[in-house]
DNA sequence: CCAGGTGCTGAATCCCCCA
DNA sequence: ATGGGGGATTCAGCACCTG
């Protein structure tokens, strides 16, 4: 049951057919920012299933048979997320979406692979279909992982721009968005919908800006009518798309046509100050900012320092960097020198960050960016 | 190794020292109708996380939290629910809680074992602790799991007084509800906080109602600092506690102590048999019941409001309807007044529900019911 | 008595570059 | 790979104090 396996490039922006496991498997690794797989978790679909050694799961239509079930549900999870994770860069991440049927079985295996898990996020439907017997609780979520490739990746996370999203506070765990409804679910020619579980274009909208930035390569291994291409499209992203099913696969390529991506500038989002140039405190010495023997005093006005001719401070019984003498003149395990230390103008205390602005001014004025 | 193991009648409301897991194995199969467990985490916590204040985070490091790998947490959780499961009725059901670090691992657990997932319910937080170096979303929810004993189990719901508790609209699978803080929170001898993961009451309280009736036998086997104890007193039904650490025992024994339990007419949940007479808030003033002016306290006793003439409460930047000035103190999208609100007589505090009943019952007249 | 300000705290897998 | 050091980072609720 061996296959030759042909590891093509990366084909960009196209939707490819075929078993998702079979295809990631020719894909080269290593080559994709961001994974995003709402897996199927309906368990009819286990006589489709295969065992790690390719051996087809038989078909189990006992309901009562639930131990094999599972037992085809993760090894089908197993292999796909390998073939997934392979595909990750280093620094890559993944979001898995599912329900309590088989988000923890998900979760578990991603554990069981060296994912990191990150955070679990909860989408909290507005329009929820109610529980018409009354036996339940109105099943009004469902469940998002994100996690990164290895518990020491340097995953993307756009914390200014998620915090901007939700009105200046930290963007939390549970997030309120409609269902796909109205004009945004896509029709069959039948006038069906096309899909039973389109998912929202905000969802990825999020998703995506939050943990993306443009050019990124995202992937989609389930890909269904194309819910994350076109937001990865309209928001200047890559995508890469699996989908077995033709008939969705022509329905996501019709909806692909139509999406205008966004011009580059309202792609930017804010940043945050870790992204800023690094400006040593010595080039505010350098460059007469501050004289050598300047006396610098603390947030509070407690403490004082003078300025040295090398960029660091002496205070009392302390010599080092403005961040190391904050931090040992306050008894902390750390100290911001640059919020830390004033200077005096004019008879007021200001801060010392607002040289540090001034040079990054001249420093961006100098370069037309 | 074996160990002879005597099978003890179940003592009911009590708290029992020692490994839950060969306390549970000691105690007779099929007696308990609910089972309430908040296991160990396994939070894997690295180094120390200090606030933008400088000030330290006060981390969950116990020892009872440490486990030495997935294979040995998988372990440990295969054990307990195997004899949790033992104890449990043919008809009852399981709630267990946990985050993204162990949720996933103890559902899929469940599963295996043959419970029957009923819902999964997010406990959204109110006021989580925020994400300090902007690396994450905010972890503002913990994850709770319903499931009966198995698939064909009848386990008990009971929808309407759901429904009541959530202003006449079906329960949903997410709870807002604050974090254990203030009086609540219960102290040590040194002022510290005797539990680091002490839960709310009303998480408890929702949980009791929703899914158990008075009687029932209710099982925690990480008992804690006994809140499910506590609510399962207050709201008339059997607890049986198991917890290894003397000093968290103590504290619940003293707590549970103090727990007066409501009577039995209050307890008395909607049924969807016979609608129940709407009794406006306004007839316990216009018939003398409560007087304007009189101080009503809020569930935990952390609000007061004023009763006004003409049936509204007025609280402390809030005025309205009992419902409304509950859900506006709480921060909670809606809030049932009828058991929210309590009021003084002989120095305790007695839910206003109490009085609705009395006016049902003289309404009800020669129908003793 | 109220208004406003300060201080403390909560189940947390919480940095990143460079030598 | 590892260590050192620059320097970035928080929301809601309650207790307590001052004016």
């Amino acid at each position: 049951m061996k296959k030759e396996t042909t590891r093509t490039e990366l084909p960009l922006n196209r939707i490819l057919g075929g078993d998702c496991i079979e295809v990631m498997r020719a894909l080269p690794a290593e080559s994709v920012d961001l994974i995003f797989a709402d897996p199927p978790y309906n368990l009819q679909l286990r006589g489709e299933l295969h065992r790690p050694d390719n051996s087809r799961v038989d078909a189990v239509d006992d309901a009562w048979d639930q131990f094999d079930s599972f037992r085809a549900y993760d090894d089908f999870t197993r292999e796909w997320l390998a073939a997934a994770r392979r595909l990750l860069k280093p620094d890559g991440a993944i979001w898995v979406i599912g329900s309590y049927h088989n988000i923890f079985r998900l979760g578990a295996e991603l554990q069981n692979q060296g994912f990191w898990i990150l955070n679990d996020v909860i989408w909290r439907k507005s329009n929820p279909m109610p529980n018409f017997r009354g036996k339940r609780f109105t099943n009004a979520h469902e469940t998002l992982i994100w996690a990164s490739k290895s518990e020491n990746s340097r995953y993307t996370f756009n914390y200014e721009a998620l915090k901007a999203l939700n009105e200046g506070v930290q963007m939390r765990s549970d997030w309120v968005i409609p269902i796909c409804t109205g004009s945004e679910r896509l029709k069959n020619e039948r006038g069906e919908k096309a899909h039973p579980t389109q998912k929202p274009e905000a969802l990825l909208h999020r998703i995506l800006i939050g943990t993306t930035n443009p050019g990124d390569v995202v992937l989609d291994p389930f890909f269904g009518t194309g819910t994350t291409g076109a937001v990865a499209r309209m928001l200047g992203r890559n995508y890469v798309g699996i989908e077995r099913e033709a008939e969705y696969r022509e329905i996501a390529e019709r909806r692909l046509e139509k999406v205008r991506p966004l011009p580059a500038d309202v792609l930017e989002v804010s940043t945050s100050k870790r992204a800023e140039p690094r400006v040593p405190f010595g080039q505010l010495v350098e460059r007469g900012l501050l004289r050598p023997g300047e006396e610098l005093y603390s947030l509070g006005n407690r403490f004082r320092a003078k300025v040295r001719a090398d960029g660091t401070l002496v205070g009392k019984d302390v010599k080092g960097s403005i961040h190391k003498v904050g931090a040992q003149l306050e008894g902390a395990p750390s100290c911001n020198g640059w919020t830390y230390w004033h200077f005096k103008r004019d008879g007021k205390l200001v801060p010392i960050d607002m040289l540090r602005q001034q040079i990054r001014a001249e420093m961006s004025g100098a370069r037309p960016n």
